[in-house]
DNA sequence: GAATCGTGGTA
DNA sequence: TTACCAAGATT
């Protein structure tokens, strides 16, 4: 019965109450966890906090659930829309998918966020954690959330490591559903409780342990804090198709009509292209001074995964 | 299972 | 300046 031993020893109930009483007092007052959220809202933001900050979603999301209260105010508009109001954020498929997912949810759904687990993982762009998060989040669902944040909590706090594995894995999993409060309100609270001391305390880089409401219960700093047996594999960015991708798509977002190929190519200096609005991107895409076959590739790539389309005018956002 | 997919802040 | 990192999902 490998991992039954991280948790076998612990008095959870203490660590429960220990979390909850910090939390309450320590949260961050996001306003996906006010007491006007909603399931929408939530969805919203768990999707656009894949990957990325809390402080660059913020203002995003405002935006978003202005424009877009509920999921068929977003069905009702070109995907590319949302593409476009998605700005900086990063990974702009996830736009795509969160446009698909508000389709679905009004044609399978009435109109309404699902509440149950397997049919939010049905959901374009909706994997297991967010199913999982907006189930226990949103509708008070008893859930086994498990983000980069909570991994590294039980790491640390359970099992002594300074890092979670590379990967996701099912001891992970079992290690957390251990854990987990059996009351359903608790539940809820734990799994936000977790996530926020990972995100406010347990940090991937100089964790604040003095400020650590659970430190004297933690594996890791009993084991004398023994450092990470990997070193992470970083993200390469400049040079990469990635980069160009992200170069074009700049463009996209700041075009107002389609954009003729061949213009990704050649310097705007030459083209007198400041008055359509979208200069500085293409200038920022030429300074990347890209092989052809690279834009080529990039540009393929996005037509492929539905991020551009190409148009007699030109390449513009989805329609 | 490994590779791919954006962006910007921070040490 | 370079490299890591941030509420992952998909192929």
């Amino acid at each position: 019965m490998p991992g039954s031993a991280d948790a076998a020893d612990r008095d959870l109930p203490a660590l429960h109450s220990a979390l909850a009483g910090w939390f309450a007092s320590t949260a961050r007052p996001l306003p996906w966890r006010a007491a006007d959220r909603t399931p929408w809202g939530v969805l919203v933001s768990e999707v656009m906090l894949q990957q990325t900050p809390v402080v660059r979603v913020l203002p995003v999301w405002q935006e978003w659930l202005e424009r877009w209260p509920g999921p068929s105010d977003l069905a009702r508009e070109p995907a590319g829309e949302a593409v476009r109001a998605w700005g900086r954020l990063g990974y702009p498929r996830r736009a795509l998918r969160l446009h698909a997912a508000a389709v679905a949810i009004r044609d399978n759904h009435g109109g309404q966020v699902p509440g149950d687990y397997a049919a939010l993982l049905a959901l374009p762009g909706v994997g297991s954690y967010t199913a999982a998060a907006v189930a226990s989040f949103a509708f008070g669902r008893r859930e086994t959330v498990v983000d980069t944040n909570i991994r590294r909590v039980h790491a640390r706090l359970l099992s002594g490591t300074a890092l979670p594995s590379p990967a996701l894995t099912a001891a992970e999993m079992r290690l957390a559903a251990q854990v987990l409060p059996d009351d359903v309100s608790s539940s809820v609270r734990w799994n936000a409780s977790v996530m926020e001391l990972g995100a406010l305390v347990c940090t991937a880089r100089s964790p604040k342990c003095g400020q650590c409401p659970v430190r004297d219960s933690c594996a890791w700093l009993a084991a004398g804090e023994p450092p990470p047996t990997y070193t992470p594999k970083g993200q390469s960015w400049h040079g990469t198709d990635r980069q160009v991708r992200g170069a074009v798509m700049a463009v996209l977002r700041a075009a107002d009509e389609p954009v003729e190929p061949e213009l990704f190519g050649r310097a705007p200096a030459d083209l007198g292209f400041e008055a359509a609005g979208i200069g500085i991107p293409l200038a920022a895409l030429h300074r990347l001074n890209c092989a052809p076959e690279q834009l080529e590739r990039a540009l393929a790539g996005l037509l492929g995964d539905g991020l551009a389309e190409l148009h007699p005018g030109g390449l513009r956002l989805p329609s």
